[in-house]
DNA sequence: GTATTTTGTTCGTAAGTCGAACAATCTGCC
DNA sequence: GGCAGATTGTTCGACTTACGAACAAAATAC
């Protein structure tokens, strides 16, 4: 099925520069030779197969200061980009991304409700207004939902927050809009930015759980690949145990880790809004050092730590069944941690723990946006010309 | 690096077909042609190219009834084999596989003791004694490790249960038989052999446990890649937490699936030997029903409910996280499942939960022979060509 | 015994990669 | 300014692979 004919090298070759330059930027076409391990007449070939596609440009100067001949600087096209749509509980996101994870257009659109129809009319308004009078090439729509999305047909299952369930969001998106459309976890999207081109960059297994105001979501790189499950609702740690017979949460079981550590908690120990959530981190670390006149906060570090402990449970878990190299924490969890003096991974096995690095997360608000992207990116990745000539 | 060159497209497709009748037995070369999608011409090169290297051989008639003629069938050559090594804390198990997974003999070697010097001695001298005589081709040999294995290198960091730390077990075993050898953990082996051959055949997201005498080790598949993770460490369900605070395990921790759920508890409760393990589940389920003038052991009863509900913690974190097909249960958790009442993946999120079956275990005693000789075959049909001329 | 069906074989064509030879264009040096 | 050296782009022939059409082979169907 995948590859039998001469023409599946010139597609793996063509997905391969182009996913270089997705994922590491503009280089010289002599850098790619090297780099990709063509030789210079096959490369020639593809990156010309490339320009005539319109996916990348070839600028001629580059003058490295070195002997030889200069190569021409192959750098991808700007004017293609595809569109990114998040819809929250409030409000509605929608971006204009370009290839290589350039966030180009970026807006916040409110909401009345949270009906289909409403979110799916207004993301379609204000696709139409964001490309009027602009020449880019829209090459597809991704979609970031707060819920569990079925691989494959793009049904949301269930989405609490923004009380969904069983919405086929990608038929509807892609009638009220005209272009392709896929849609993905926003958790899982998170972290395939923060994997492409933030603090899981380069990592072949990695695990990563982000908290927000909706609770604590999660997903993993396994050998390099995303990991999606059998149906596309992996990396569910938010919904794993940390104390058994603990709350009860709203899926329907007790102690996950979403019902035990939340972000409402920690911001009402330190008296900030919701809509402060953002300088939690800082608030957190300067209320426990003691601040101006002020002592210590000796019951908030308490339950920082306890909260912190219950994270650990949780991370102990991951790391033991997936061994990864590293561990992102976004969001509040980020915060959590550099605020507690515990070491998340010190209670799993010894061998597994020593190789693992805790970090957090690089990408900041347009995370999203670009996850939610690279699910349009993946697809021209895998095969760029198959993508433009109507795969 | 992969492909590039056209000599790749042969490659992958020598592996494809060897793949094909490894996994799903020999067929005629018409069946081979519709099932892998080649023309008739490149799948008569492929078969040619096969039976050159000696690893398929192909036999006249067929005569399937219908019109036409006929087509020879193409199955794998018998005398192609690998050495599957498994030390025990009393034993050692040494074996040897056909490509097919195909147990052609198996012997369990009495030690004094599980010095490193001493099993590698006794395996040697075994593998020795096994092909004395024999006109068998062996491609290589694999050794299942109750412990953690290093990928890569081959290395043991620890196998408790041996006193094994640090053991660079795969340059002593090809140092001592002269074979290329692979090494990786017990549970991860059994699990490959279930997944190729028994009850996780043909199922791409797959979750593995296996309880025994030394604990609950257990394994995965990903989208149909063996979950090895970072350093291969990875599936270590039996140190996954079910209940925080509980039991200290060797590991360090506390509240272990493999602290809390061990063989020996259940083989006390109904009174059998460590040897009688086998006869643990229908001992349970007989004294559950009650049998004879006996009632049933409400006592016992308490005991299974307990330790099912314990491992339903894990298994429902194994479920949340890897939204796998098909759960797996071998040895004395397969025992604990079938007398219990519990359902496993009750308590996980709505939307997983529905697509996954929990199963038992198909394979019996050689499941590890199987999974070990994997190593070799795995190596094999990656490349089968580049295998044999020495790579 | 002949027509039909299915499969193996042969051979010409197309696609793709590589490497050698040559051309182009820089730096460095006098 | 001109020439040597270095690096890279370009062109072209050789090689490998896969495919498909035409033909041959060997069974069943009538």
């Amino acid at each position: 099925m995948t590859s039998q004919t001469t023409e599946d090298l010139r597609r793996r070759n063509l997905s391969r520069v182009l996913t270089l330059l997705h994922e590491e930027g503009a280089r010289s076409r002599a850098e790619l030779t090297r780099e990709v391990g063509l030789s210079r007449s096959t490369m020639a070939g593809v990156v010309a197969e490339l320009i005539g596609l319109g996916l990348v440009t070839e600028s001629t100067p580059a003058l490295t200061g070195g002997a030889g001949r200069p190569s021409g600087v192959v750098r991808l096209a700007e004017d293609v980009v595809a569109v990114a749509v998040n819809p929250e509980v409030d409000a509605v996101h929608v971006g204009l991304v370009g290839l290589g994870g350039r966030v180009v257009k970026h807006v916040r659109i409110e909401t009345p409700d949270t009906e289909v129809a409403t979110v799916v009319g207004l993301a379609a308004a204000t696709v139409r207004g964001m490309l009027a009078g602009d020449s880019a090439r829209v090459l597809g729509l991704g979609l970031a939902i707060p819920g569990q999305v079925r691989i494959g047909d793009g049904v949301v299952r269930q989405a609490t927050h923004l009380g969904w369930s069983e919405v086929p969001i990608v038929d509807e998106v892609t009638k009220a809009t005209g272009l392709r459309s896929w849609a993905a976890n926003a958790a899982t999207l998170a972290m395939r930015a923060e994997s492409r081109f933030g603090a899981g960059k380069g990592v072949a297994d990695l695990v990563y759980l982000i908290g927000g105001a909706s609770g604590v979501g999660g997903g993993a790189v396994v050998a390099g690949q995303l990991l999606t499950g059998a149906a596309g609702y992996a990396g569910e740690f938010g919904h794993t145990v940390v104390r058994p017979g603990g709350a009860r949460c709203h899926c329907g079981a007790a102690g996950c880790l979403e019902a035990e550590v939340d972000q409402a908690t920690l911001l009402a120990a330190v008296g900030l809004d919701a809509a402060d959530a953002g300088r939690l981190g800082r608030e957190l670390t300067e209320r426990l050092a003691g601040r101006g006149d002020e002592d210590p906060d000796s019951a908030l570090a308490g339950l920082v730590e306890e909260l912190a402990g219950l994270l650990a449970v949780a991370v102990r878990n991951a790391v033991n069944v997936l061994n990864p190299q590293a561990i992102v924490l976004s969001g509040f969890l980020a915060a959590l941690r550099d605020a507690a003096p515990v070491d998340l991974v010190g209670d799993a096995v010894a061998s597994i723990r020593e190789g693992v690095e805790v970090r957090d997360a690089a990408l900041g608000e347009e995370q999203l946006m670009i996850g939610a992207a690279e699910l349009v990116w993946a697809e021209l990745l895998a095969d760029p010309a198959g993508f433009l000539l109507g795969g």
